[in-house]
DNA sequence: CTACAAACACTGCAAACGAC
DNA sequence: GTCGTTTGCAGTGTTTGTAG
């Protein structure tokens, strides 16, 4: 095989591992192990190992990734002896699973695998991609979750794992709007490519409920410390309040506050990097609603000249639009405050 | 390290029941 | 009757134990 990335070290460096916007968002359904395999892979996935094969477009230079028994062990939480099973049925599994890819034309519909090949031999875990998801992986286009992964496997159920990513994509904003049944349909992956339910039961809000949202936000509560959910007064509900038309439930609010924010906590505004300005740009430019930090729109104000003249980008970086849209920001900082 | 199987936990579904 | 809640059951996924 040709450009395989080694697990040159023994652990993953970072705490946190990005799931872009598309992917949160993508029709796929996986298993709680699942999960963490594919939280393994974009721990360690950066947009550097495919610089080869898109300049050439030569499929040797599709990147694997490998890890060894010890990473493994400590990422999966289980004594070596039990990597085989632990792993063997969900990379079976795994390896034939595929992303439904959001249609422009109603009535469309595009799936594609997720990975090309799962090896496991000698205790060394082997995945390679599927080249045609990069920009899927990388996030091209818009914003990602930063996912702290220890707190993200430690998750069992496959709800929280979900509920986990969306509330890391608003770690730095205290609130969140109110999603609609639908909506929050799409998030738990329970839709097909039509928008509809792939299981009935969940038709019945609640089941949806009882079964997904009240387990996962106990569970995320009792796992991360950072995380507060508040108690609806009114219900007595933990951690969501209903919107409601008439009596029918018709969607519903998540409450809860981050004690420390991801812009704070991933590390100091001093050792952000240019990638992380070019996150922030198209996060406040594709009008995701965030609460930054003054040192993070300051940091990115401060890079948005050598983005300018970054070839690489493949967007056209408006300085103008982004400058004025800090500005508002920054001004509603200090009304706040 | 690999293989399999039993025990256990979770998910999806349906049906019964209660509040409005 | 409609919508929300609870409960039981069967099928699936995960964990743990045993053996080669």
């Amino acid at each position: 095989m040709g450009n395989i990335i080694k697990s040159n070290t023994k652990i993953i460096s970072s705490n946190f591992f990005k799931k872009s916007h598309e992917l949160v968002f993508s029709q796929l359904s996986l298993t709680p192990i699942q999960h963490d395999i594919f939280a393994l892979f974009l721990a360690r996935i950066e947009k550097e190992n495919w610089d080869n094969y898109k300049n050439n477009g030569n499929l040797k230079d599709v990147p694997s990734y490998e890890f060894n028994n010890d990473l493994l062990s400590d990422w999966f939480q289980t004594a070596k002896i039990n990597l085989y099973s632990t792993l063997k049925k969900p990379c079976q599994m795994l390896a034939s699973v595929s992303i439904g890819i959001p249609m422009e034309k109603k009535g469309d519909f595009q799936y594609r695998p997720l990975f090309s090949d799962i090896t496991y031999k000698g205790g060394v875990l082997t995945l390679t991609p599927n080249y045609k998801l990069v920009d899927v992986f990388v996030g091209a286009s818009n914003g990602y979750s930063l996912i702290s992964h220890k707190e993200f496997r430690d998750l069992n159920l496959e709800s929280s794992k979900r509920l986990y990513t969306i509330l890391s994509r608003w770690r730095s904003f205290g609130r969140l709007h109110p999603f609609s049944l639908t909506e929050l349909h799409g998030i738990f992956g329970l839709l097909d490519e039509r928008g509809k339910l792939k299981k009935k039961t969940y038709e019945i809000t609640a089941n949806f409920i009882l079964r997904i949202i009240k387990p996962a936000i106990k569970e995320i509560s009792e796992r991360d410390k950072n995380i507060e959910f508040l108690i609806d007064s009114q219900t007595g509900n933990f951690g969501f309040k209903y919107t409601k038309e008439g009596r029918k439930i018709s969607g519903l609010e998540f409450l809860f506050s981050w004690r420390t924010s991801a812009t704070k906590s991933v590390k100091p505004s001093n050792e952000f990097t240019y990638f992380d300005a070019v996150s922030i740009y198209k996060d406040i430019m594709s009008g995701i609603d965030i609460e930054y930090t003054e040192d993070t729109l300051n940091y990115a104000l401060k890079m948005i000249g050598e983005m300018m003249l970054d070839k690489n980008l493949d967007f056209e970086v408006d300085a103008g639009a982004f400058i004025s849209k800090v500005v508002t920001l920054k001004s509603n900082i200090t009304i706040d405050q």
